[in-house]
DNA sequence: TCCAATATACCAATCGTTCGGTACAATGGA
DNA sequence: TCCATTGTACCGAACGATTGGTATATTGGA
């Protein structure tokens, strides 16, 4: 097992952080070849079809981060309750506290639609499917359980935008404390 | 009043659509020139300082349509549930159903931020204001409707770019229909 | 005649991409 | 063991196209 990270997985971290700063379109190859530390031309030994290829590789890194941080708790053994404040803890270090922006909002915005198609909704979907067995094994029916999921992705994504759009963390931090509430209550 | 648009105020409504459609950088000149009909000289002569200048303008009238359609038939006379169903029409007016983006969330991404600092921030600002005064009317405690507002924005915000993913209006209809009840609804 | 509006032509800068090439490590047959 | 070969990792320079923006000329209605 690797300890050191290899050089491609060092770049891709580092877009990664550069897409969910600056959107596809704002992500240039110059941004992207700075942030690497890698020359333009470098990036394309790594990434043959350039830009998209990174676009993808960079959302395949985050959907793995999110499964780590936050799918693989809520299916774990333990208490329900345990779980989700694992989470929620995993959630609030993704997104650095509110300060980091989703790649599913990004990555639906201008071009990166025809670049990389399906890619947000690939990552929303896997999501919602953890979120949603998880909600069912808290009492909810089937039907519910995928209301409720739903629910949380939207104020996850929602809290997002309006902290960003506000210039605080304050919303996302109480969008955080209202989720295991929403997934585990069973009234109406 | 004027039955005719001038061609600044086409021009305007045009721009605000593209930008809602591809983000601020997403945006080209070439695409703005297109969707307005218009030459770059003549774009330069309606808006000197360029992309900026039509984003100030394109927010703006967002703004300005936000207001007709959701804020004031929130302030207008009648029953609270009577008012609160109009401004939900309005908010599916002003997002085609789901279809749409909104400015807040593509203002807050790349360049944007440099280019027009703050303008989300005002947008959010108004809409936050405008919720938490008729969830007051409601029965909530100030603090209370604070939160309620945001937490209708964030529904809002959040829903949409879940719409955008999915490829389905879906989940912004649903977050309307829970709209109401978020804002009217006193227990806990 | 005036001036808002549009056209034409152009600019430097940057875009995403490709080219030709170097440095070095690993491989493998003689 | 030698060394030619191959593969990996990277780079600077340049590509054509497009970016946002400007300067100058022309048009046409009041």
């Amino acid at each position: 097992m690797p300890v050191v990270k290899s050089s491609r997985e060092e770049a891709v971290d580092a877009i990664m952080r550069e897409f969910r700063m600056s959107g596809y379109d704002g992500a240039s190859l110059s941004r992207l070849s700075a942030a690497t530390g890698l020359g333009k031309s470098s990036l394309y030994h790594y990434f043959p079809n350039g830009k998209e290829d990174m676009a993808k590789a960079a959302g395949e890194r985050a959907a793995a981060l999110v499964v780590e941080a936050v799918i693989e708790p809520l299916a774990a053994e333990g208490a329900l309750k345990t779980r989700l404040q694992k989470a929620t803890a995993g959630l609030s270090k993704f997104y650095h506290g509110g300060k980091t922006s989703c790649l599913v909002d990004l990555f639906t915005i201008g071009e990166a639609n025809d670049a990389a198609p399906g890619l947000a909704k690939s990552m929303v979907d896997a999501l919602l499917r953890a979120l949603a067995s998880v909600a069912e094994e808290a009492g909810h029916s089937k039907k519910e359980a995928k209301l409720v999921a739903e629910q949380a992705v939207i104020e996850l994504e929602g809290s997002l935008v309006v902290s960003r759009a506000m210039g605080s963390t304050r919303p996302f931090q109480r969008m955080l404390s209202r989720l295991p509430g929403l997934i585990l209550k069973t009234s109406k």
